[in-house]
RNA sequence: GGGGGUGUAGCUCAGUUGGUUAGAGCGAUCGCCUGUCACGCGAUAGGUCGAGGGUUCGAGUCCCUUCACUCCCGCCA
């Protein structure tokens, strides 16, 4: 007890009754009915309602004050009578009778309602994200965020891992993404970057010899936003572990997502092992590397069906002959869905870019037939062998896409999606861990056409060194993993590579020679060169772990105080300019386009 | 950088084919009301219809330009 409160908001209970007591809170709703007024008053915990009548001489003041004023008031608890309980308040069953009120925090008229569950414009919820989140869902949301962190930090310390900061100030590294930068006082002319993730240093702290460490570590990158991606800076669990293969890592985070799944969410999980799904496997079978496993629905190549005499589908036959694929998704028993069905969807492909879906359905008569515009071209027997393919049935459905590699990807795994939307496969009350595995170590960029890190460039790549065929390097899988659940990436991680030799081997195919390398990494690379141990980790991300688990389709809902998609702080007003003073003693001239 | 959506009172929204003075609910102000819990009732104030230009006798509505917010593509080792 001090001078502000007995009690909380929602701790008074019929035990309580007769009390003096003491609230302080926020005017969550005002009912005032000329000569007796109640008042909900609100504070973290809860609310209580509170009343008052005109007999008193503080009436006609607290009638007066704005919702919103933080009030404190004395009082006695009293319990209301059985027909005036409110049952969707804790406090329901007793009211607090307001002996005498002062206002400790006065409030202007609202920009907007704070008790209301109505949607407001972002622009105004984040110039006043003070009041946004003093509102009930994203407080809870900002509430499970503590809770969840609290629980994974007690976690990784149960097993024996130990929490480091790492620096905020280090040096820009010319892989990844764009990255912020500080310019240097002391060092005119030169910049510091902030960590896209402490990638180096969980390293280093491994070459240190602390063998198992984590950090709820700060990310910043400089990139455009998205729902599921705030611009400039998000949170990882990153954790890193000594002697370790990649199987260790997955047990050590498998059990700890469960968990954190199971303590925080009603919602099922799939899998309580989470299945392992090759990088090449989820682009052939989801046309994504991160695939919704909620989603029934698989894609099948059907390339070899088109090289076929009695299938005659010529604009697919010549398509296949010059070398592109051709892929499915079949339906279950959607034989008797309607005409606008079928053609909502390949209207819906027409839209995305492609040339459509093309699609029939499997009856049978006497003899198996294909029903739809496209079923004439195929015979019996190809049909027999589709089938076969792709596990249809007859009374199944067959959506078809032809086109490049990467194309028919893309717009299978958006067909994926559509079509099981449209047929409401999707069980939106589970969770579907998976594992997806055997990254490529190196990829060809499509513009420039040169080979560079599909990932992390400080990923170790599978085999034995003496095994591996660097005149191949499309064909090296790297010990690279990433977690996705319900379709949305959670991390990503790797066995890192510790041999020096090899390190400047992969990075020579990436177009770094020995200087370049022993430049941009001098920390890394000089240290891997005295004794550095196997080593591997991975760094799920804390915000989209929190979405999911508060069924938030935005990331700003579990955000505090996020940035809008400009990454404008409207609150803080930031990013702001700054006097002609403090450029001039960092060296910077300002050459702004017009 | 590109594409889509939105923009009308402090907030959430309606506004017909281009046609009189642009409306409602919440909030604000004032008045009435002693059992509400989204209290109720009455009144008042509150508008550069995002901005600029154009078409028209007449524009919230049609056209062009532009700005802001948002979703997506690019980008995100």
């Amino acid at each position: 007890m001090n001078k502000y409160r007995s009690h909380h908001c929602n701790e008074l209970r019929k035990e309580n009754v007769d009390q003096q007591i003491i609230l302080s809170g926020w005017v969550n709703k005002k009912r005032d009915h000329g000569n007796l007024l109640f008042i909900d008053l609100r504070d973290n915990y809860g609310i209580t309602q509170c009343i008052i009548d005109k007999d008193n001489k503080s009436f006609h003041d607290l009638e007066k004050t704005q919702l919103e004023t933080v009030i404190r008031i004395e009082g006695k608890v009293i319990a209301r009578s059985e027909d005036t309980i409110n049952h969707d308040i804790q406090t329901g069953e007793i009211e607090v009778v307001i002996n005498k009120f002062s206002v400790l925090g006065a409030c202007k008229e609202l920009p907007m309602p704070v008790f209301s569950d109505q949607e407001y414009a972002e622009e105004i919820r984040l110039k006043y994200r003070f009041l946004d989140l003093r509102r009930k869902k994203i407080h809870e949301n900002i509430i499970l965020r503590s809770k969840v962190i609290s629980f994974i930090r007690n976690e990784m310390m149960q097993l024996g891992f130990l929490e480091f900061q790492t620096p905020i100030l280090t040096s820009s590294s010319p892989e990844g993404a764009r990255d912020f930068l500080v310019p240097s006082r002391l060092n005119p002319g030169k910049f510091y970057a902030l960590p896209q993730a402490p990638q180096q240093f969980k390293q280093l702290i491994m070459v240190s010899g602390f063998d198992k460490y984590f950090q709820i570590a700060p990310c910043f990158r400089d990139e455009d936003a998205r729902a599921d991606r705030s611009p400039g800076e998000f949170y990882q669990l990153d954790l890193e572990m000594s002697f370790v293969e990649q199987e260790d890592i997955f047990n050590v985070v498998e059990k700890l997502l469960i968990n954190t799944f199971k303590k925080f969410s009603n919602k099922k999980l799939m899998n309580e092992k989470f299945p392992k799904i090759s990088y090449s496997e989820a682009l052939l079978k989801y046309g994504s590397d991160k695939p919704d496993l909620r989603n029934p629905l698989i894609i099948n190549d059907i390339t070899d069906i088109f090289k076929r005499e009695d299938v005659t589908f010529d604009i697919f036959k010549k398509l296949v002959k010059s070398g592109s694929k051709a892929r499915c998704i079949v339906t279950k028993k959607t034989k008797d869905k309607p005409r606008s069905f079928f053609d909502n969807i390949d209207k819906w492909a027409k839209d995305q870019g492609a040339s459509g879906l093309a699609y029939f359905t499997i009856e049978k008569d006497k003899e198996i037939s294909a029903k739809g515009p496209i079923g004439k071209f195929f015979s019996k027997e190809a049909l027999l062998e589709l089938m076969k393919i792709t596990n249809a049935e007859i009374g199944d459905s067959i959506f078809l896409a032809c086109a490049k590699q990467n194309e028919i990807e893309k717009i299978t795994a958006l067909a994926r999606d559509k079509i099981a939307k449209d047929l409401n496969l999707i069980d939106g009350d589970i969770f579907a861990f998976c594992w997806i595995v055997d990254y490529p170590m190196f990829e060809k960029d499509e513009i420039t056409n040169k080979i560079k890190f599909s990932h992390n460039p400080f990923s170790m790549p599978q085999g034995e060194l003496s095994n591996i065929d660097f005149d191949q390097p499309l064909e090296i899988l790297a010990y690279q993993y990433d977690i996705v659940c319900n379709g949305i990436e959670l991390s990503s991680g790797a066995i890192r590579n510790h041999i020096p030799e090899l390190m400047y081997r992969l990075f020579l195919i990436a177009g770094y020679d020995k200087n370049q390398v022993d430049e941009k990494f001098t920390g890394m690379i000089n240290a891997l060169s005295y004794g550095a141990p196997p080593h591997g980790g991975i760094a799920p991300g804390i915000d989209r772990i929190v979405m999911l688990l508060a069924n938030e389709k935005n990331i700003r809902e579990v955000t505090m105080f996020p940035m809008n998609q400009n990454a404008q702080d409207l609150m803080m007003n930031a990013p702001s300019a700054v006097s002609d003073d403090q450029l001039k003693e960092l060296g910077l001239v300002l050459k702004l386009k017009k």
